[in-house]
DNA sequence: TGAAATGTTGGGGCG
DNA sequence: ACGCCCCAACATTTC
């Protein structure tokens, strides 16, 4: 048979926009049969402005990639059992390759594609590539899904090292014939109007190689060492900022978790930063074992909290205008560049819980929307974290206190400065309560509070004894 | 992966 | 010298 004539296999790409530890690439490469890698977009719902912007550019990576292969990216718009279904048809293809992608709307996506395409005797092949360990395996004794971290983790920790990463194979076979393709822009991922995305050109570097060099950077540069105390500083760049590219699968965790093995000493940030993973792998098992977790509260009790709906303090709260500076700090961080750091994360989503007593959903909405590493799973556990209506979650009377968390994780307000520039002349002794401040510090800065800085929309102390007795409604039987 | 309220202790000022 | 009070420092409990 003339190798030409063999039939082509269908290289599925979607949340694993990477050539280095991919099981569906090697083994489509593997086959030594010509190969059509394909990203099919169909629009989901869940996909925020930032996240598109991102997914603009890591296809427009991949594609760049795939062509040193001597070989091109199909890209194609409509639902992807549609579209492998036509592609099949078009090519003749018989096989398709793929990582699984535990998601429940991925999950459901990937058993239409085997029963369409299985159904006209097409060989659906799945692969694990997106965790370190495979939810499935991470069983209870009784054999249920943990609801506890700590001993989620523990169990992944008695299972065997996950796998090494897979090479980048050394040739992918093309296809002979030219296969219609959209242009990137058809898409319609960047922003259409006005350009809001030059904060984010300035801090990242969509695509493999970015996801790589930013890896490498946090291990060489000795970041991980003390990644268990600097991550807690958002004034640090104490951090790996790995999630985006986490969340497009430019970089496997078993590739992160192979990099961190190999060259990194034992030690307390090391230790730290897996477990970091480890809540990875733990939020998207809660997400399997809880499909509406974006939506709905895992403990039922909070389905009867009694949320208020402010619009007026909603925007607020989104576009950093709350009156508290490292709130404001922290979203206008994730407005600019698409991103938080954690530790602000936590107290911002707090201060919208808690001090302003809004649904987390609205929260969780505005997250996924505007955050790069938007990711159902961390997201949407996250927000249930912070809201005490989640898995192993903080209870819900556990309240930061923005002043004293601006106060001890940026302590200078280089953080608050930073993005807060209206505040920048505040002496640090004042800068996270600037209304506590002397009249003549006040006016030596140049800030006028409820002009040039809002007054904080709501009092910490009175916020925190309404939220406790919120709380206590539900809580009492 | 809190903060505030409340309780306890111990040193020092002072009558 | 002694007891009393104050209060900071630390510990525990409560929300």
């Amino acid at each position: 048979m003339n190798e030409q004539r063999q039939p082509p296999i269908l290289l599925w790409f979607r949340s694993d926009l990477r050539l280095a530890d991919n099981p569906a690439l090697t083994a489509a490469a593997m086959s030594g049969r010509p190969v059509i890698p394909v990203f099919i977009h169909d629009d989901p719902p869940d996909l925020g402005g930032a996240s598109r912007w991102w997914l603009h550019h890591s296809l427009e990576a991949l594609s760049r990639d795939i062509e040193a292969f001597g070989t091109t990216l199909v890209v194609r718009l409509g639902d992807a059992s549609m579209v492998l279904g036509a592609l099949v048809e078009e090519t003749g293809a018989d096989t398709i390759h793929f990582n699984r992608v535990p998601r429940p709307r991925e999950t459901r996506q990937e058993e239409q594609v085997a029963g369409l395409l299985g159904s006209r005797g097409i060989t659906v092949h799945g692969h694990d590539a997106a965790l370190l360990f495979e939810s499935r395996f991470v069983r209870t004794q009784a054999g249920g899904n943990f609801k506890v971290f700590t001993a989620f983790w523990k169990a992944c920790m008695a299972m065997a090292e996950p796998s090494p990463p897979l090479p980048v194979p050394k040739v992918l076979r093309g296809w002979r014939q030219s296969i219609p393709s959209i242009d990137l822009e058809t898409l319609g991922l960047l922003p259409a109007g006005i350009d809001w995305a030059e904060g984010l050109r300035a801090v990242w570097t969509p695509g493999e190689r970015g996801a790589q060099e930013r890896l490498t950077d946090f291990l060489e540069d000795g970041a991980i060492n003390s990644y268990d105390s600097d991550r807690d500083r958002p004034d640090r760049e104490g951090t790996s900022r790995l999630g985006p590219h986490l969340a497009f699968g430019e970089i496997s965790a078993r590739a992160v978790w192979d990099a961190v093995r190999t060259m990194c000493a034992p030690g307390k940030g090391v230790t730290r930063f897996l477990t970091e993973l480890g809540w990875r792998e733990f939020c998207h098992d809660l997400l399997v074992h809880h499909p509406d977790m974006a939506e709905r509260p895992l403990r039922p009790e909070f389905r009867t909290f009694p949320w208020r709906t402010d619009h007026q303090a909603f925007w607020a709260w989104s576009k950093g205008r709350t009156g508290y500076p490292f709130v404001d700090a922290g979203m206008r961080q994730l407005w600019q560049t698409g991103w938080m750091h954690n530790r602000v994360r936590m107290v911002t989503a707090s201060f919208l819980v808690k001090h302003l007593l809004s649904p987390w959903q609205d929260g969780e909405r505005w997250f996924r929307d505007t955050l790069v590493d938007a990711d159902t799973a961390n997201n949407a556990a996250g927000w249930q974290w912070v809201a005490g209506c989640g898995a192993d979650a903080a209870p819900f009377f556990r309240i930061f206190n923005p002043v004293l968390q601006g106060e001890r994780f940026d302590p200078d307000g280089t953080y608050v400065r930073r993005y807060v520039p209206e505040l920048a002349a505040m002496p640090s002794q004042w800068i996270h309560k600037p209304w506590s401040a002397p009249s003549t510090v006040l006016a030596g800065a140049r800030v006028q509070l409820g002009g040039t800085y809002p007054s904080p929309i709501v009092d910490h102390a009175r916020a925190r004894t309404l939220a406790l007795s919120a709380f206590k409604a539900i809580s009492k039987g």
